[in-house]
DNA sequence: TCCTTGACGGAGA
DNA sequence: ATCTCCGCCAAGG
């Protein structure tokens, strides 16, 4: 994948507001890659370990977080969220509610 | 090359 | 609500 693509991602997920998630398929989509979710999640795991970038609000489209529940990656993806004030009703968040619109604040 | 594997998603059953 | 089955497309074997 070309340059120009990693930085359309990296550029819609610097965007999302703390507090709020965005999807694998949202964020191809407002990258200007429809139906390239896949890409985003490729992309997003080639970011370097201490990466400054909000990956961490990146969920599939269920609302779940897209590590093994056991991972140590699941769980620190979850701390940051809930860290963010994101709630999970067991292992999923409701995106009519925290679901981000897409436009700046 | 061909085949498998993903931080995925939508349509059916 | 859950589970398959496909389509998607780049990497790695």
């Amino acid at each position: 994948m070309d340059e120009l693509m990693c930085q359309k991602v990296w550029q819609v997920v610097a965007a999302i507001p703390p507090g709020k998630v965005a999807s694998y398929g949202q964020v191809a989509e407002l990258a200007g890659l429809p139906r390239m979710a896949r890409m985003v999640g490729r992309i997003l795991s080639q970011l370097p370990k201490d990466s400054q970038l909000p990956w961490f609000r990146v969920i599939n489209a269920q609302g779940r977080i897209s590590f093994p529940l056991d991972s140590d990656a699941y769980r620190c993806q979850r701390e940051r969220l809930e860290a963010d004030g994101v709630e999970f009703n067991g292992e999923r968040i409701n995106l009519r509610v925290y679901r981000w619109s897409g436009e700046a604040d």
